[in-house]
DNA sequence: GGTGAAGCGTAACATTTGTTACACGACGAT
DNA sequence: ATCGTCGTGTAACAAATGTTACGCTTCACC
């Protein structure tokens, strides 16, 4: 369908292509706000194409603190790293932040569509190193040491903070914490508001 | 050469298969202990396959603190997720931790090669995958909270704590507060010696 | 206009972790 | 045997973050 060629997996594939691929099984889901997609400990069987709506990813629950991973905005590839992982189990929960739907597609089917269609399996080695990428820039930023300066790389990456109890989520830090250092950054001169809105200064 | 069939990448592949490869652009060089094999900002260009040797990776540097990432031991791939990566730039410092050995192969090459030989596609989107699988329980064991709870779950992973040193590097945390948390685990009952080792009780 | 919920700032205090310093034992080199 | 180094445990204090609680604004809703 229409639907699928939004992703840009497929977005250089012809229909005929895409009709060989949908012979497979596949299905099309639709979720509403509020539905969990995948919750942790689930295997990946399926490759999960987002093609409308946006979903937020938690890790954490049982004993320590849930931190926000990261917002998937259609269109996206859902926990494509697990899809052939020896030990295909999601690590996280996925939650629908909005409506919306997800293809599933078998994962062999894609596997030989890829070795066929060698700028899919590009484009899908891309789509997986940026996911590696992102996790090491998640890992680097718990790394950093002091709220201060991953407030700031926080801004630097995003722009400016919006929602000081959401971002207080994604840190990992309880938001008192979050709004305290935040004042105190911007006593120092080193952010500035504007509107709503807390950016950098200059 | 044989040293590349160690590679469970190539392991099974055939001689005429490996020759098919190396006809492309490749070299082989040797490390000693210390040497950098790749500093953090470095462009990704071809395919590194350690096939000697043990090499440590570190995140931080500048402002924050200094953390072990990893160490990878002979036979392994090299930052093979930022290979094929839009921005391939390694994100780490990559240490030689003894003498060893690293191949460098041709990045086209080896695409092509994977397209042709699908079992070898299936083990580097494997070995993709597990990288993504560990820095997904890297950023877990971050979020955890508490350095006690941090330590339990590092010990349930590693079996036991033979350097107290090391593993503060690990867990990103300083000496001190590593030794003393694990005193008040010792006397809590909730973790045990063995030899020099420290172990789960029970 | 009132009302309640939600998000924010702030304060006081508790807890955790960092920092610095020192003593001790294991071990190898001389 | 002696010396130096290294890893470790420990203590005292500093700094950062968590926790709880309260008041304030804004805004949707009635």
């Amino acid at each position: 369908m229409d639907e699928l060629k939004t992703i840009p997996l497929f977005s250089a594939c012809n229909d005929e292509e895409l009709q060989e691929l949908l012979q497979s099984p596949h299905r099309r889901e639709e979720y509403k706000t509020g539905d969990l997609v995948v919750s942790a400990g689930d295997p990946c069987r399926s490759l999960m194409l987002l093609t409308q709506g946006v979903v937020e990813t938690r890790m954490g629950g049982a004993n320590g603190r849930e931190v926000v991973i990261e917002q998937l905005k259609f269109p996206a590839i859902l926990a494509p790293a697990f899809l052939f992982a020896e030990d295909n189990t999601i690590p996280v929960d996925a939650y629908m932040h909005t409506n919306g739907v997800v293809w599933y597609i078998n994962r062999e089917a894609f596997f030989q569509f890829m070795t066929l269609h060698p700028h899919v399996l590009r484009a899908f080695l891309q789509t997986l190193s940026a996911r590696s990428r992102f996790l090491s820039g998640k890992v680097k930023g718990f790394a950093v040491k002091g709220l201060r300066d991953r407030v700031l790389d926080h801004i630097r990456q995003h722009g400016a903070i919006v929602s000081v109890a959401k971002t207080a989520e994604v840190l990992g830090v309880a938001r008192p914490s979050l709004s305290r250092v935040i004042s105190e950054l911007l006593d120092d001169g080193q952010l500035s508001r504007e509107g709503n809105d807390i950016v950098l200064k200059r």
